[in-house]
DNA sequence: CGTCCACGTCTAC
DNA sequence: TAGACCTGGACGG
């Protein structure tokens, strides 16, 4: 769930299923979870309220209790926040106790029958989170709630060493972007057609300059806070492979690039993948690696579109060399399978010069990957074993998807202020996922 | 059964 | 700037 509208959403949430409700008895840890710390609170009866900020999310748990007691418990009214970080997999579930998930971490128990518990649960718990009353030290203001003081916090300190780097990568940086993730970033720089490797600073630079005047095409800071809005307002969960439900489709079909196998993608100076259209810009890593995906045409079968002229291939069986270090990329979001039929693709703004699209028809669904890589030099690796390594890679394209509604750029052009999402989200019961997402082979 | 990849940080060389 | 940290789905053999 993790990029900041999905941890908006979580927090929206929580806020939804502990309206009303009164927890109590030890807040639970699971056995595996060595890393986070148990949260003391003695409270005979409290509330949980959430609130979030990037890619943050704090639980305020309130005693309701009565009694000044003696002991050390909390007085009426006393609280406590815990900051949660979700890291890859992170979400909050509101379960029956005995539905509660494999993964759940961290567990809130209902006062009364029957016993529900709210769980955050993570499975690969790469999610941290502790008992404090701030906000992440090294992380900006958030891109969706704060936006002012967001925008000034990236426009007074262009010389910070942060935008040094390609504006695809600093846009990752939480101390400036806090709640931009992967998919955020490559919506953002595609509908304004900037390459990802074009330096930060210069793409940041002009807007320092930017006259009152009102413009048509929102710039990229604009983007940072618009694009997690429409997402947020559709409805749904936000990201979530998992969530083959049906409000899902609205956030597959609003993906126009993230994992788009018409678009390409490429692996970036620090090993994750940034999907784009176009040219990549000056600031190119020089090994150009771009991951293969295989998409798997509904009934089965897939296609592997390669390409990659120039450069050697160096074949799987070569492996290569050192764990990865972990980067990874998994399954499709899925890219919005989209009524295919042509469709002209609208990358809103300025220059979309690129937008390549070779679109044709079919439709597909991005699943997995495979691999090679390209070599510019020889630079051969080496390999060994152990433990998850990888390297290498492919590329493959194809259409699908595409546009989609292409509402065209940017719909909306207001930034909320403050939350306006509704509905809530999550399922209240997750039965276990188990084996694959239908559509038996 | 082995490889790759996944919405993100963290921290050691 | 590499790994580490984790689990697990989808593939390939």
């Amino acid at each position: 769930m993790p990029e900041g509208p999905e941890l908006h959403l979580a927090s929206h949430f929580v806020n939804e299923v502990c309206k009303g409700r009164v927890f109590a008895g030890p807040i639970v840890k699971s056995e595996v979870s060595t890393k986070n710390p148990d949260i003391p609170w003695p409270a005979e009866a409290y509330t949980i309220s959430a609130t979030s900020r990037g890619k943050e999310v704090r639980l305020t748990l309130t005693s309701t209790d009565t009694q000044k007691t003696k002991s050390k418990k909390p007085k009426p009214n006393e609280s406590i926040n815990i900051l949660f970080r979700f890291g890859m997999s992170g979400k909050f579930q509101f379960t029956a106790v005995n539905e509660m998930h494999k993964h759940a971490h961290l567990n809130f128990f209902t006062r009364d029958e029957p016993k529900q518990v709210l769980s955050f649960v993570d499975y690969r718990r790469f999610g941290r989170w502790e008992v404090t009353d701030s906000w992440g030290a090294d992380r900006g203001p958030c891109v969706m709630f704060e936006y002012d003081k967001f925008r000034d916090n990236v426009l007074n300190n262009l010389k910070n060493a942060a935008f040094n780097k390609p504006i695809c990568e600093a846009l990752l940086n939480q101390k400036f972007f806090n709640g931009i993730g992967n998919y955020l970033r490559a919506e953002i720089l595609y509908r304004l057609g900037i390459p990802p490797f074009e330096g930060a600073r210069s793409v940041l630079e002009p807007l320092t300059h930017d006259s009152k005047v009102k413009k048509e095409i929102p710039d990229i800071l604009e983007l940072c806070n618009i694009l997690p809005h429409e997402v947020i307002n559709l409805g749904g969960k936000g990201y979530d492979p998992e969530g083959r439900s049906d409000d899902y489709d609205a956030f597959a079909s609003w993906l126009r690039c993230y994992y788009n196998t018409s678009m390409n993608n490429m692996v970036d100076h620090n090993g994750r993948t940034i999907w784009f259209s176009g040219p990549a810009g000056p600031m190119t890593p020089k090994e150009e690696k771009s991951r293969g995906v295989i998409k798997r045409a509904k009934g089965k079968k897939y296609e592997i579109k390669k390409e990659e002229e120039n450069s050697e291939v160096v074949d799987t069986k070569t492996k290569v060399k050192k764990p990865s270090r972990g980067r990874n990329k998994k399954s499709p979001p899925v890219a919005t399978d989209k009524p295919r039929g042509r469709k002209k693709l609208k990358s809103v703004g300025p220059n979309n010069d690129s937008i390549k699209q070779e679109n044709r028809g079919s439709s597909n669904r991005v699943t997995r990957s495979s691999v090679k890589k390209t070599v510019g030099t020889n630079t051969d690796l080496k390999q060994e074993q152990q433990p998850r390594t990888s390297l290498r890679t492919k590329k493959r394209s194809s259409n699908t998807t595409q546009s989609t509604a292409i509402s065209n750029g940017i719909s909306s052009l207001k930034r909320a202020k403050t939350s306006s999402v509704e509905t809530a989200e999550m399922p209240t019961t997750a039965p276990k996922p188990k084996r694959r997402s239908a559509k038996g082979h």
